[in-house]
DNA sequence: CGCTGCTTTGAACAACTTCAACTTCTGTGG
DNA sequence: CCACAGAAGTTGAAGTTGTTCAAAGCAGCG
């Protein structure tokens, strides 16, 4: 995830950044995750006239502030960011991670204004999408329209899938879906699903799973001692996806005897 | 909210099913809530042709079952539902709790086929929305289609806020929420909000909260012992709503110290 | 080199779950 | 209309899981 930019950004700087501003969207990658999905010609142009680039953020950059007014949407082009709100006591809630061709602010439509922060882990690009335009546009093109609808859909669906994971599952189950997860979507993103940079420190994981740094740090060790994965820092090797999937999939309250059970089911 | 329908379903039966079934959009009190919002006239009437009135639901009949094709979205209009997943080990996992004006299917646009199943929890009728023809009319009517991403990005919306609920808060605080959010839900349907039947049973609920149902009825106990709620089975009382919003509002490890914190700062 | 921040590890503690018994409610059939 | 069975809710005691607190190990960086 962090190869690409990271390396040329040190030197000929203007050209390189200019060079990945300038990737229209029927050259991205993305294409296939991203809202030009099944829009082409000069519909596709259409859509690349609203598209802002925006230019790269440095780690720890913020893309928008809690509380700020709606305007855009954003898709990650390269890199990765999260999302964070505050909660009363002043602590944060990570609510989200998100890599390339994910989008991000849908959750601002409603109110006008955005309910949480997005902040770059790493060095990260985004695609500016104003929303106004957007909208506009997909009143042109029914297909626009629908794959938004599509990918807003999707985001519902997978926030449900994390309240299951954090209303009835345990530390092991949480991290073990967490890391199939991020797996799953580098997979989908032409990156290797067995081996990857977790760009997000330990402690944004726990805080996005709803546990102790702890508890995710000691599940790390209990996951190499059993030789699942192999975690050195942030560079994961996924070693034996089929009982990280047991694992994930054995839901609330799992003694040794309904470990056992679930794992004969599967 | 189970009071009109379930005193005129014994006597009369067909005449009282097609007066409720016939309310037009623009007669329905749900007019503000709903996907007819801010759409009038001849607009609203082609809405209106769109969209079917099914018979109502009689309590634990299934709206749509899970896995099973979607076509419509459906709007809640008198009574509630429950949304819940199965997983893996054969229980069910709620998802969500289905008030008057409330959309559901939005997770399977996507898919395009229901991740979970909807079941009635008392006697329920709902408007239902044929996707394709929303669609089209979306495209004709801005308006319209404005609304219904307001609509689904309110849902993501609210899905992480019950995200950050789940995945830190305490037992009391979590129930605190729920009791807070539905009473809100509630207000904005015109019903009292501090006087309230829940059509769900506790089971339901600490299914939903990530609880235990003892947890929950132990909750439920404490906060009558506290003076914050009266809850007599399904009828609850709000007695307190400031205290129950502190509670609510604290989050992760609340040792006696920082309950003292936490009611400073709010 | 020594600072700082992130990660790991250990031990005590608290919160919630589990199990089990009991009460209250609901509705169905005699 | 009452009796009874099953469901739903409550309460207590014991057991786990994960948190908290404390401290040490490790990488990155001026």
């Amino acid at each position: 995830m962090q190869q690409k930019i990271s390396s040329d950004t040190t030197r000929k700087k203007k050209v390189v950044d200019l060079h990945v501003i300038k990737v229209a969207c029927n050259e991205c990658s993305l294409h296939q995750l991203c809202l030009p999905r099944s829009i082409s010609g000069t519909d596709l142009e259409k859509l690349d006239d609203i598209i802002e680039r925006k230019k790269p953020l440095k780690r720890n950059d913020h893309l928008f502030q809690v509380g700020s007014t709606f305007q855009s949407i954003y898709v990650v082009r390269s890199g990765s960011l999260k999302t964070y709100s505050p909660t009363v006591d002043g602590q944060e809630q990570v609510t989200g991670f998100h890599l390339p061709g994910e989008l991000l602010g849908l959750d601002a439509i409603g109110k006008g204004h955005h309910p949480c922060a997005a902040k770059a882990l790493e060095m990260t690009s985004v695609c500016e999408v104003p929303f106004v335009n957007l909208e506009k546009l997909t009143q042109e093109l029914p297909t626009l329209q629908h794959q938004l609808l599509r990918l807003m859909s999707k985001e519902i669906f997978d926030d449900q899938e994390l309240m299951l994971l954090l209303g009835k599952k345990t530390a092991e189950a949480r991290l073990s879906a967490f890391l199939l997860s991020i797996s799953l979507r580098f997979k989908q993103r032409g990156f290797s699903c067995s081996e990857f940079y977790l760009s997000m420190s330990r402690n944004d994981i726990a805080n996005y799973l709803g546990l102790a740094v702890e508890t995710v740090s000691r599940m790390f060790t209990r996951f190499q001692e059993d030789g699942l994965i192999s975690a050195e820092r942030k560079h994961i090797i996924i070693k034996n996806r089929d009982d990280l999937q047991k694992i994930a999939g054995i839901n609330e309250y799992c003694t040794d005897q309904t470990k056992k059970d679930s794992q004969a089911v599967l």
